[in-house]
DNA sequence: GTCTATAACTGGATAGAC
DNA sequence: GTCTATCCAGTTATAGAC
């Protein structure tokens, strides 16, 4: 709580600054700290003011550094997208680029979702509050599908690329409902809400994300499938 | 806005009240007024005073009939889970009766969805609001997993019990994850964000519930069988 | 950069008149 | 039942000292 104010500047002034003990990085912090908390309790749910105090710091600064509140949020859920894009980018390239050929909506799925389960796995507990910020920003209706269009909508293009190469038969709004499907069922699991761990009274649990990492794949790549097959004669190719 | 104070009690003293258009029924008109607003931005995103102009009272009038807002939350969540929790139960009732020995998930998750499919599309656009807030509350970390449980539990258990049927051969925690992911990909879709018409670029909309329809079902579906197809000897059937 | 102080306003909730 | 009036805790945001 009582934070001593130190101006000592930096001590291993080698290469980029470390910042893991010595220097605050008030800017990391409260990102940090911002991003629980709205997972938690929403955009609305969460004051500035919670924010400081779980920084430890005062609330004058997290307007220094972020403006508004919805600049805030807008940082939190920029911060991780990039890097997350990025993995998920490079994640269906190299699938399509090791298995030219002999594509299939399994492993499309996998590529795509696999970074995230990896991330919430290994990659610290900010990564599982940032999936519960996705999942409800997934699930708002006044500005959640902007919001994922306006951070996500080139991985998601790219994966429907490699799905249709994946499926050459299907037409592409078969995709994108399939995509839908996908997008609603792997937001909510890496939320962890515990609703399955109460209905199933303790046989499956939210955080067994293993469970659900080759479970979601098969599942939906077996959707996918069911769709291409019993496609309706929807806008096809009009001949000419 | 300039509402008439009138005493009019009622005009027509014949069996129930018909509170069409003599009465105001306020505590209707204020579920009404929450339900849309709630939807839309969430129970931290509404003050009880937004919904009072919007149901064209005043603010006190809200907390005589609910007594916090949370009171008015929980209602407004209630009212329609009763009539679909008896819409399902009924649906899947049916099913069971009318296909005994016959019995296929496709039919159990369509006698499972399509009642909510058909309260949308006909119910009037309250039910619209209802199924986006449902879809909030199914991706809300803190207290969502604790409230689907609380509002739907049986209705998901009855569903369990006829695909368990329609699958004899699936392990019970294989059951709860297709659930999970049917549930994820289902209240999204209810919830008609316009996410999938920003990044389909026109060629499917949010609001096309026909064309979710049966691609849902089908889809989930085959997503369930390919479950049980590819299931892990997790904790099966002792033998004694 | 970081804090104190405060402006300007909105929030949930209630007491009491009618 | 319904409204007026009000309490006061808590909100975002900023000005200005250090």
């Amino acid at each position: 709580m009582v934070r001593k104010t130190l101006s000592v500047k930096k001590t291993a002034g080698r290469g980029r600054p470390s910042r893991s003990e010595d220097q605050p990085n008030y800017k990391e912090v409260i990102l940090d700290g911002a991003e629980g908390l709205f997972a938690q309790h929403g955009f609305y749910g969460v004051s500035t003011r919670q924010v400081a105090v779980e920084a430890g710091i005062d609330v004058a600064l997290v307007h220094y550094y972020f403006g508004t509140k919805r600049g805030l949020f807008d940082a939190v859920f920029l911060r991780r997208a990039e890097i997350l894009n990025a993995a998920r980018l490079a994640s269906l390239d190299a699938y399509e680029r090791d298995n030219a050929g002999a594509l299939t909506a399994e492993g499309a799925i996998a590529a795509f979702v696999h970074p995230l389960i990896d991330a919430s796995l290994t990659g610290g507990p900010g990564w599982k509050s940032y999936f519960a910020l996705v999942a409800q920003v997934n699930n708002t209706p006044a500005w959640g599908g902007a919001t994922m269009t306006r951070f996500f909508d080139p991985v998601v293009h790219r994966l429907i690329d490699v799905l249709s190469l994946a499926l050459p038969d299907a037409q592409e709004n078969e995709l994108y409902w399939g995509y839908q499907f996908l997008t609603g069922a792997m937001t909510l699991c890496l939320s962890e809400t515990g609703r399955i761990d109460l209905l199933s009274n303790g046989a499956c649990h939210s955080n067994d994300l293993e469970a659900i990492r080759n479970r979601l794949t098969g599942y939906c790549a077996a959707g996918f499938r069911a769709l291409v097959e019993s496609q309706r004669p929807t806008a096809a190719v009009s001949p000419t």
